[in-house]
RNA sequence: GGGCGCGUAGUCUAGUGGUUAUGACGUCACCCUGACACGGUGAAGGCCGCCAGUUCGAAUCUGGCCGCGCCCA
């Protein structure tokens, strides 16, 4: 299959991004300082915030208006590389298409600092200085917000008392107490002795085990939510006095800040929506509510009228065996988001849900608690068994049911089906009588896997194959004309050589070739067998030799096949393996296998015909559910005939009308499908669909009928006998895509909804159930029962082992649920799981998931705190013109990949790619950058028209994420679209985005890459400097080249405020550091470290970073002195490898200098 | 025994021939900053399993080896 080429990416081809970044291109004289007028392009709608626009209220005026002495003015021409670069138009295109293959790569997760700055390389290194005021000349803003009397008490004194009045507890504990949750008034005040104690270091402990136990008890343990009267404090005896002040307790232990009810006024005085949504997310409750109106509104109900193309699917139906796993959950959850995203499409979608009647396994759990009460299984009477598993069956249906529903899945519980209906009885008889009458069913006597601890036969895929210990004995065969020595024949099984019939050498095997043709007495016995040549032996096992067992061993009776002068031997053992029959003496009679393997070893010995015994270890093959040793068996069953079935449906997936995903998969499904083999489906168990075939007593063959027929279709014989044996359960599931919908009646959901359109599942069933599936399919409706089939991979716990409820190792969902949520639970099983690998699952990505949701969360607070009421519901992208402010273009179109990428990882069938990019961007992109940004100018310190526009372009992209997530997590996003102003009844039913709503606006992108990378590297630098987090000193940037010189001019503000200096001033190409300054070199350009009396981590830094750069250096410059190099590689390779050798000197030399001064000064100091 | 897949910071993970190797969790440091401490900022942490080969150039392609997993017999 053809992977999905660059192009496919629904990226602009690159002649449109240059034409697009050049036409964005202002003339060089326009270049102004931050704040400056701005000419109007022509065509521009409106007009930028004019120069003189109103003030914020703690604005200073050296906030804005730099000196006009520190404007930024063109750099001359370097004269090294023959002109301006930056200003030629070609390079201008050349960025563009860089840019693009660059974004492309972003679309794969990168982040946008790692993304864009080889374009900005060029420009030569950002030289930012920053420098601490000493604390004398700290700033005192006159104005500033906050309440009185706290901006001007040093961050340092107002908060030591807090960790100094306790000294019984230690500051760590204190950290947790959030002074803004205490109620106002409180601020400040320290912990009392009732005070609540976190419980992070708890819950810290428990997470760290493995996650069997680990986990449940992490969840008890864990920061929760409160639930409204709900349990008791955690920690008797600290009952917290203040409770009933503070109605949003999240019952963690942890108070949180009385919120006011009411409207809640900005700084400004204005005011904001009275609609506030609680501090935290309290997933219990909202869950289960709109649960509740989605079902109110069957919103998940199939429509009746819907017509092709629709899209729909069928729930695996899980096995009432037990309860659902977190696999389950995983499997449902990405099924959830495919149909979600096609329901809001608008696209008419189905989810059938659906139970497993699980013959055989549920049977065995039934048997396994009968025994618990000591009531032996197979001595209750049918009826009683049958009502036994009846009880179990409706038990586990409800709690399986419980734990869809918590999950919030929308499937269509209108359609529920079970494998054990009138209907699905109905349809499986017919099925089995049609393929008898068509003669691919056929009774017969082969062997087969025999479960002699539930006495039954089992399919091939039934069997388990594992590597156990065992001892080979090397035993002599004496010749039976009383000859001296014998053949050497090796065996596990000593047990089975009263069932030998013969011996066997390999044809080729010179060392057999006398023996053949003779005959040798079988060891215990008196019966005499002759030795046999046959291609099968393996000449190198044991001495060559093979003892020939037909009834116990395939190989043996493929062997015997193969020579018609053998007979059948009779039975040795019974069928619960004891060894039985007129061939087996008496002394063996009623020991099992295990009992008599000992024994015939010791005969053995006695008759001295052991020659010798070595460990080795094979594979032993055991039944699935019970764990017994499968005994190879003759026996007498119902088979279905595979090769024909199969081969419709490997030339379907040849042709592609069956997409498999991951399609590394195809292969290992050829590979089955190709060499595939009959299929036996009669169990001799209780619990299930009995088989339709009736003996007839006079002449003892079957009369196969839907109903129980009148008489034997052979004699006419009235005395009918229903065959005893039930089929296997896949026998009925592999109807599922279509019994779900109604076949075999003609319904019409069968004609809206087959074919189904997609499947998701374990890959651990693709042959027992998707084969098959396929097979039946084909053959009964003659079309594909799905187009795509999607594998996931399969969840295992800490320990690596695959979580099944087998071992017992998953936690119950519901508990799960229960404690964290279930978008909490959705999320952290989609984002950390590649749909192709196995994955793992523990309280880390629980918390994972429920941090992403709390983040999302408070992005829906922030943003509703900022709409004035009767706020437009977002219809359509906001219109910003090119002038308009930077933040918001760049937001819209890095919303607008993400759409995209979100869209194309959904339709591939990659949900966790999806996750992944808007985990991303709302993480990064909206909440650590653009929100911090736009705060600004949404508390209207930037003007009016900004504070609209921002505020529109903030609902916009907030409004369409909130659709983007809401398949992923739907509760959440479902609460707060309704929160904030929208169209539409339900999130649920709302159209699923169009991504192409919004521009993509790449030169809105790259010129926000220097802005992010100044406030980074500010940061650093106040890091390294130790700069305290409320001092806002001065800081400088000399820009690179003009075009960042005036993209940073125009974001001054913007990089003061999340930098958190002032002021920050734009020096010119050659300006002199200013003194007393640290400076740094970053990746961007090269960086200048001040010396301040502390700057040890700052020289070494330096020094790591210029060993970096040297490094970098040596191997660029290797790379050039190549001839290889310079003749074979692309010359844009070439060029790019040169300027960065440039780059690399110039960087290295400045540090070098700063390195030296940095020496000087240190001395100095 | 055969087949398939996987080995990338302590852990999980992105990365289809030119990247200063991505992100998350964890770790360390600073920080309650008017959405969020379930938080913010910054930092440290990598012979991309090993060895050959192809190539001017390999985490990426090929072969071998080692380790792990799965499927099949």
């Amino acid at each position: 299959m053809a992977r999905p080429g660059r192009g496919d990416r629904g990226l602009p081809p690159p002649r449109r991004l240059g034409v697009r970044l050049g036409a964005r291109e202002r003339p060089a004289d326009e270049h102004r300082p931050a704040g400056g007028g701005s000419a109007r392009p022509p065509g521009a709608p409106r007009p930028r915030p004019a120069p003189g626009r109103p003030r914020g209220p703690d604005e200073r005026p050296s906030d804005r208006q730099p000196d006009p002495g520190l404007r930024v003015p063109r750099p001359p021409p370097d004269p090294r590389r023959g002109g301006d670069r930056s200003l030629d138009v070609r390079d201008r295109f050349r960025v563009g298409r860089r840019l693009q293959s660059r974004l492309r790569r972003r679309d794969d997760g990168r982040s946008a600092r790692n993304l864009l700055w080889p374009c900005l390389l060029r420009h030569r290194g950002v030289r930012l200085c920053l420098r601490p005021d000493p604390p004398d000349r700290r700033p005192v803003a006159p104005g500033r917000e906050g309440p009185p009397g706290r901006a001007d008490v040093p961050h340092r004194e107002r908060h030591r008392p807090r960790h100094h009045a306790r000294p019984g507890l230690r500051p760590g504990r204190l950290r947790a107490v959030h002074p803004r949750r205490a109620p106002r008034g409180r601020r400040g005040v320290p912990p009392r002795a009732g005070d609540p104690v976190p419980a992070g270091s708890k819950a810290r402990h428990a997470r760290d085990e493995p996650l069997r136990g680990g986990l449940v008890r992490d969840l008890r343990l864990g920061p929760r939510p409160h639930r409204g009267g709900g349990p008791a404090p955690r920690f008797p005896g600290r009952a917290d006095p203040r409770k009933p002040s503070r109605p949003h307790c999240d019952g963690s232990g942890r108070s949180r800040r009385a919120r006011p009810r009411g409207p809640v006024r900005s700084r400004e005085g204005r005011l904001l929506s009275s609609a506030a949504l609680p501090p935290r997310f309290e997933a219990r409750e909202v869950e289960a509510r709109w649960q509740t109106e989605w079902d109110r509104a069957g919103a998940f109900r199939g429509p009746d009228r819907a017509r092709p193309p629709t899209f729909s699917l069928v729930l695996p139906p899980p096995n009432v065996t037990g309860v659902l796993t977190l696999g389950h959950m995983l499997s449902d959850t990405v099924m959830d988001i495919l149909v979600r995203r096609q329901r809001m499409k608008g696209v008419p979608t189905l989810w059938v849900p659906g139970l497993d009647h699980a013959g055989l396994a549920t049977q065995v759990e039934v048997r396994r608690r009968l025994q618990k009460e000591g009531v032996v299984f197979e001595e209750l009477p049918r009826e009683e068994a049958l009502r036994a598993i009846e009880a179990w069956r409706e038990e586990h249906a409800a709690r399986i049911a419980e734990q869809t529903r918590a999950a919030g899945f929308s499937v269509d519980w209108t359609r529920f089906r079970y494998t054990m209906d009138a209907e699905s009885a109905r349809a499986t008889r017919e099925v089995f009588v049609r393929l008898y009458r068509d003669g691919l069913v056929y009774r017969g006597e082969r062997m087969v896997n025999w479960d002699p601890k539930l006495k039954t036969a089992i399919s091939d895929l039934e069997v388990q194959h594992a590597e156990e210990e065992a001892t080979l004995l090397y035993v002599r065969y004496a010749w039976a004309d009383g000859s001296p020595g014998g053949l050497e024949v090796a065996t596990v099984r000593p047990e089975t050589i009263f069932g030998d019939v013969a011996v066997a050498v390999h044809p080729e095997d010179a060392r057999h070739a006398a023996a053949v043709g003779r005959e040798v007495r079988v060891p215990l016995t008196d019966r005499i067998v002759p030795v046999l040549a046959d291609p099968a032996i393996d000449p190198t096992f044991g001495g060559g030799a093979l003892k020939v067992t037909p009834r116990n061993d395939l190989v043996d009776y493929e062997v015997f096949q193969r020579h018609p002068e053998l007979s059948m031997p009779p039975d040795i053992l019974d069928d619960g393996a004891h060894l039985t029959g007129p061939w087996v003496p008496t002394a063996y009679h009623g020991l099992s296998v295990e009992e008599a393997r000992p024994k015939a070893t010791e005969a053995l010995e006695a008759a001295g015909l052991l020659v010798r015994r070595e460990p080795y270890r094979h594979s032993v093959a055991r039944s699935e559910r019970s764990e017994a040793p499968v005994e190879p068996r003759i026996s007498t069953q119902w088979f279905v005939r595979m090769p024909g079935l199969a081969a419709p449906v490997v030339d379907a997936v040849r042709r592609g009308e069956i997409r498999i995903h991951p399609s590394r998969w195809e292969r290992t499904f050829f590979r089955w499908m190709e060499s595939i083999q009959d299929w036996c489906i009669s169990r001799q168990v209780l619990w299930g669909h009995r088989i339709p075939a009736y003996f007839c007593r006079a002449c003892g063959k079957p009369t196969v009928s839907v109903d129980p027929p009148a008489r034997c279709e052979h004699c006419g014989g009235r005395d009918l006998l229903e065959d005893p044996d039930v089929l296997d359960t896949w026998f009925t599931s592999w109807l599922w895509p279509f019994l779900a919908l109604g076949w075999p009646e003609r319904t019409a959901d069968l004609d809206r909804y087959y074919p189904t359109s997609v499947l998701v599942t374990g890959r651990d069933i693709m042959f027992f159930w998707v084969a098959r599936m396929m097979m039946s399919g084909y053959y009964f409706t003659g079309q594909r029962p799905f187009s795509d089939v999607c594998f996931h991979g399969m969840l295992r716990d800490e320990e690596g082992r695959r979580m099944s409820k087998h071992l017992g190792n998953s936690p119950d969902p519901l508990d799960v649920v229960r404690e964290r949520g279930a978008d909490a639970m959705r999320f952290g099983l989609v984002f950390p799981n590649p749909t192709s690998e196995d994955g793992s699952f523990g309280p880390t990505a629980l918390d994972g998931g429920r941090n992403f949701l709390t983040k999302v969360w408070n992005l829906g607070r922030f943003a509703l705190g900022h709409l004035p009421p009767g706020t437009e519901p977002p219809r359509r992208a906001p219109s910003l013109a090119p002038t308009s402010s930077l933040e918001n273009r760049w937001i819209l179109s890095r919303y607008r990949r993400t759409a995209e990428e979100v869209d194309r990882a959904l339709a591939a069938y990659e949900p966790t790619r999806g996750a992944s990019a808007l985990h991303a961007f709302v993480r990064h992109d909206l909440a650590d950058r653009y929100v911090e940004i736009a705060k600004d100018a949404l508390a209207g310190r930037r003007g009016e028209v900004l504070e609209r526009e921002t505020r529109s372009t903030l609902l916009y992209v907030l409004e369409r994420t909130l659709r983007l997530l809401h398949p992923f997590v739907p509760h959440v996003t479902e609460e707060l679209w309704h929160a904030l102003p929208h169209d539409g009844e339900l999130l649920t039913l709302a159209p699923w985005p169009d991504p192409a709503e919004a521009p993509t606006d790449p030169g809105a992108e790259v010129a926000m890459e220097p802005v992010l990378e100044a406030v980074r590297l500010l940061r650093n630098l106040r890091a390294e400097e130790r700069i305290p987090t409320d001092l806002r000193p001065p800081a400088w940037i000399r820009p690179a080249g003009p075009e960042v010189a005036r993209v940073l001019s125009s974001e001054v503000a913007t990089i003061e405020r999340l930098a958190r200096v002032r002021p920050l001033v734009l020096l010119e190409p050659g300006a002199p550091a200013p003194p007393r300054s640290g400076s740094r070199v970053v990746p961007l350009g090269e960086c200048y470290v001040e010396r301040t009396p502390a700057s040890a981590a700052e020289t070494e830094s330096l020094e790591r970073e210029r060993e970096k750069l040297t490094r970098l250096l040596e191997k660029t410059r290797a790379r050039l002195g190549d001839r290889g190099f310079r003749d074979h590689a692309p010359a844009e390779v070439v060029r790019e490898a040169e300027e960065k050798a440039k780059e690399l000197e110039e960087r290295i030399g400045r540090i070098d200098e700063h390195l030296k001064e940095s020496g000087s000064s240190g001395a100095n100091a």
